[in-house]
DNA sequence: GCTTGTTTCAAACGAGCGTTTGAATTTACA
DNA sequence: TGTAAATTCAAACGCTCGTTTGAAACAAGC
């Protein structure tokens, strides 16, 4: 039972997202309407996709209302972005903090090298894991629902996920960019593209295709070992040599 | 303007799956009502996935009557597996046939080594990007179509998907064991499920997070190129040295 | 030409959908 | 306590859904 915030005192000014205290006990509800919507719609929606979840079946599984949903939300659409600002603002937040920790750790050294790209995968791996711990359901729930959205491309979908992500992505590339000098800038883009690629991919964690990766069970919420593994995949593909244009063909025309 | 399949004697073979020939001039029509649906379907559905896209949608689109899917196919889930059987079953034949012919060119070969990991990757990638590219409009459909799927937690669509990789998949995965024989058989089925991750999220091209990889569009599509990147950082990640169990906690501790 | 089997067609079936409404209920605060 | 705002509720609104049906149109073989 390792636990990452407890072992790691970089990560420790990423608490204290748990809940906004209510004021003056005005919420006496064990939890209150909108937060069981969300959460019922988090795991139906993950579980089903936008369209095949009803709000008839979020508000049953919620226990409100079916009006309440649209009471609360407006309508099934502002919902759905509801489910996920309310995870993913923090823990976009939480990267950009702890990639901010990491440098000022990394300038405080009288070496003062850039950060490795490990420790970069790092701040984007770390809090998502810690996303898919705090909350024992819901935290896992949410990065599957991501994965699916990943590939969604209702535009809707697409355009609130260009804004959500728009702001960490180029604080990263940046960070990217200073750890791999070598490395051309439209080269390095495409590299981010696939480990943007892994790491959905792997977060999402839909098993789609685990007839490859025949991992025992218990190896599935192994954080630590999980980014043991992932990281130098990672790092070593972003620092691997450029192909050079003269040898072009070489992956089609060599027998 | 660059042709995957002119370029190359290697791939000539993978070629003959046009059509099959009308028997006796059966049917005479442009393309039959069966062909029409798919094709109607296969666009459709990568729009708009699953459950968000109407039989009424796809019939009207295809200029056929709304019944005529039920009584060509069945049912809706019916006519969705027909849509990626049509494809994936010749796309997973050619990948074998590729890595087969590969495999027996490096045999010939007087030192007699095993495939490099970027030759396997390539018999891989090749066959997916022939697809996008041989039909103009529907082949690069339905690799999105098979980027969402992926990521769709619908049991019928993850056994449907089992099933059909199975084969190609451990055949696959045995050439990449031979290749990187130093790698942990744990370790390799990791990295071959990062290696899935990338490479779907590469040819759903669904552009997500298009804020990171700022790629003129005119690489998009450039095949041969988008190849010579992909290869090189999969590769390397794939030869990265395995991280050991004692510096398990490198990434969590370390300032 | 008639028969048989295949394919197309318009129409309808029951069911579930997102959203709205207006009244009932609960809450907040003077 | 009284009043106004916030919230919950049951019911209904039009609409679209996947599927079925039975007749019409078409094809092929004797």
């Amino acid at each position: 039972m390792t636990s990452l915030a407890t072992q790691s005192t970089n990560v420790t000014a990423l608490h204290g997202h748990a809940e906004a205290a209510p004021k003056l006990a005005e919420k006496v509800e064990i939890v209150d309407t909108k937060s069981r919507i969300l959460d019922a719609a988090e795991e139906l929606f993950m579980e089903h996709g936008f369209e095949a979840t009803s709000l008839r079946l979020i508000t049953t599984a919620a226990n409100v209302n079916l009006a309440a949903a649209n009471y609360h939300f407006g309508s099934k659409e502002e919902l759905f972005q509801a489910v996920f600002t309310r995870r993913l603002d923090p823990m976009n937040r939480d990267r950009l903090t702890l990639l901010a920790t990491f440098e000022e750790a990394a300038l405080a050294n009288p070496k003062a090298q850039p950060l490795t790209c490990e420790k970069i995968i790092s701040a984007m791996f770390i809090p998502a894991l810690k996303l898919s711990r705090d909350q024992e359901q819901g935290g896992k729930n949410f990065l599957r629902l991501l994965g699916r959205a990943y590939a969604d491309p209702a535009p809707f979908i697409r355009e609130f996920l260009s804004n959500q992500y728009a702001d960490m992505l180029s604080r990263f590339r940046a960070a990217f960019g200073r750890a791999l000098p070598h490395i051309p800038r439209e080269e390095l883009s495409w590299r981010l593209h696939f480990v943007m690629g892994s790491l959905s991919f792997t977060l999402a964690g839909t098993d789609v295709l685990k007839m490859i990766a025949q991992y025992q069970p218990s190896d599935i919420g192994n954080d630590e070992l999980l980014l043991k593994r992932l990281a130098p995949f990672l790092a070593a593909g972003l620092r691997a040599p450029v192909a050079s244009s003269t040898d072009k063909h070489q992956w089609f025309n060599e027998t």
